[in-house]
DNA sequence: TATTGTTATACTCTATAACTATA
DNA sequence: TATAGTTATAGAGTATAACAATA
């Protein structure tokens, strides 16, 4: 018994009924896992080249939108703490890309801007995360249900 | 210059226009980040009280649904390392929630099933984390919104 | 030679706590 | 007392590489 001699070869196992995750599948949160793991190699793919992680790139993104912001208010924007933020300006003050401006009445805080490079990199890495998200999700989705997707993901994490 | 006296409480940065993500909210990835943290909190809050994480309910779970699944293919089925899957397996062993059974045929792989307490474990998680998911979600999105949200992430998720 | 499970190690991301200098 | 920025440290999650047993 079991089996004596199977001259299969090995990949007998691929042919064999695959391992389902059916019941997982089900939940919202598992299927944002996974996708979210996904779309994120390829972001930080794309980034890559331009020297930027994802992190750094969001950090730029609002900067740019806010001049003058603090690490404070950054952080808060971004939802992580104060301390991690010295890490991500320290690496985009190190690259010449955002500025650490001390404020008149202040002299605890500082004004973050971005720097004429800072502000072309940032216009670069923002159309290369466009064409990443389109090459990425065109496949998939039509740009109804692209749109559709970033709409209720947007009141998802709004709803905060 | 410099404003001589400010009289405004300290408040008066929140009132200071609120600085803004619009240009990073524009991106699927950016959202699909942030609602997940927010779910995976809320998940790992009401799994805590069941001794799960995340990662252990999700293997229990391919588990119960595979028995006799072996490491290597339950490491595949939730794409993470081989070496990663020996302490989620040891935790749940070790929890007496599955098995790692011999197998007759080949002497390196583990057959692994859930014992009776690991399905009635599960049950119990499942219903915890299906309420997890209506209470989280049923404020934003109603039922529908709800559905065509899953399906749309399972359609990204399984175009891996 | 290839594969399963294992161990040791390292890396990334992020959080906590304590410190300083300012307010 | 409280806040902005900093530092040091630690934890979670996951990946890499080398190894023993087995095929």
């Amino acid at each position: 018994m079991a089996r004596p001699e199977k001259n299969e070869p090995a990949d007998a196992d691929r042919n064999a009924p695959t391992a389902t995750d059916d019941m997982l599948r089900a939940f919202i949160g598992y299927n944002m896992k996974r996708s979210f793991i996904v779309v994120r190699e390829d972001l930080q793919r794309v980034l890559d080249p331009l020297g930027l992680k994802v992190a750094t790139f969001s950090a730029l993104s609002v900067v740019v939108e806010n001049p003058d912001i603090s690490q404070s208010q950054l952080a808060q924007v971004l939802k992580l703490e104060r301390s991690g933020m010295v890490v991500l300006v320290d690496a985009l003050e190190g690259d010449d890309l955002i500025s650490r401006n001390r404020v008149p009445g202040d002299r605890r805080t500082y004004a973050l801007r971005a720097t004429p490079k800072g502000r072309r990199l940032w216009e670069k890495a923002r159309a290369v995360v466009d064409a990443h998200e389109t090459a990425l999700f065109g496949p998939i989705l039509d740009a109804g249900e692209r749109a559709l997707l970033l709409s209720l993901l947007q009141r998802v994490s709004s709803a905060l």
